[in-house]
DNA sequence: CGGTAGATCTCGCCC
DNA sequence: GGGCGAGGTCTACCG
């Protein structure tokens, strides 16, 4: 990775066209070819960047661009698609390489699909006498994320989510509506499963005649772990 | 700004749990308080990161975690969230600061815009005889991007997508039911537009009684230029 | 301030 | 490799 502290101004061509004028910014070229600029501020995206594979030209700058101060010009192109960056350097304060290896990478716990897996094997946390047909029940508009029956035989449709608001439950509706004409299936029920469920999305779900349903997921871990130390 | 290269383990605790095992990274620490800790490689994502406005606080390791190598203890708290990192520093390769001021951000020249006012212009792309009532069409619910006219004049209501899945054919439905209230402009019939048409998006959209349409920029800019030629 | 829609989205999974 | 969905999404815009 290599670090340099460069007034600077870069151009953007591809996708659509950006343009960054001159300023002190951290240009970051990692070692898979990636470029990134950043300011100061901000959250986690760059200003401008370049997603590897690609290369990068270094160039003298021409008669009218010494003049205008620019002692580099460094142009990134894609390998993959027509866009390139153009990084006009002004000046450098701080250039250094650093060797970092290869990252064994981050480890996710509480996301949405150990939800799904924890949720499938409590599936009686829907109802009593609840079956589990299956996880990501594929349909021609996606998969449904859980497919089971209730103790009358009936179909359940489970919507999951992290963050309960009305997107899933308009999700919900267009599987509940699509597999009700299914008639091997119908009728469906549709339930609302979500670690927090906002009253926009609750009263939508409930006047669409879903159930909801506000998993604990420390508990569901926690149960998780319990079955797990039988073993 | 400040960059260190450190060996270093990182964890993440809040909307969920996540950690790095220790490896040497980059970990950037932005004017405003924001967090960075990237690898030698992806894209601009960091590895884990915490938004500002935080507070860094740096503190000796314990008897035992000195033992396994920790020289520094550093905890990211945000002062917005109840969400935290925690890097324990095993070795520190580089350590610079950097004072970049304000950035003066980032100019962009839009792509989508450029897509209606060209299909717009273009509006027989749509099919034989149409007419373009308006663009940008206010409704209580929002602007329908086109609003135009069939051959037997009826209406038709048009939106357009760079990239069409199915938020884009639920955005449609709201407006051509809304649209179709209207006794001066029902029947309204749908169009969706995009250069691009996720195949679950297209079978939404005939379901619901839409035509889909395919764009293609290049072929509408290109026709575009001839005709600004002309002048 | 909250809600919505776009993104040079990125990332991961599964066919 | 393409398609699809989720994201600690981020970001701009609009009320």
């Amino acid at each position: 990775m290599r670090l340099v502290i460069a007034e600077c101004s870069v151009t953007y061509a591809g996708r659509l066209n950006a343009f960054l004028p001159p300023a002190k910014r951290l240009i970051m070229i990692k070692a898979d070819g990636g470029v990134l600029v950043h300011s100061d501020g901000g959250s986690y995206k760059p200003l401008n960047w370049m997603t590897p594979p690609n290369k990068l030209h270094v160039a003298d700058p021409s008669e009218s661009q010494r003049d205008e101060g620019i002692i580099e010009l460094w142009t990134v192109q894609s390998q993959k698609v027509d866009d390139h960056l153009i990084i006009s350097i002004y000046s450098i304060e701080h250039d250094s390489s650093h060797e970092l290896g290869q990252d064994p990478g981050l480890i996710k716990d509480g996301v949405e699909a150990d939800l799904q897996r924890l949720l499938s094997e409590q599936i009686h946390l829907l109802g009593t006498d609840y079956k589990l047909i299956r996880r990501e029940y594929m349909t021609a508009i996606g998969p449904v994320d859980i497919l089971a029956k209730n103790s009358t035989g009936e179909t359940v449709a489970v919507e999951l989510k992290r963050r309960g608001d009305i997107d899933g439950v308009e999700q919900l509706s267009r599987y509940v509506e699509l597999l009700n004409r299914d008639p091997l299936l119908a009728p469906v029920h549709g339930v609302f499963a979500a670690q927090q469920i906002k009253p926009q999305a609750r009263v939508l779900a409930e006047d669409r005649g879903f159930e909801t349903l506000v998993l604990d997921y420390d508990a569901m871990r926690g149960v998780d772990d319990a079955d797990s130390r039988l073993f």
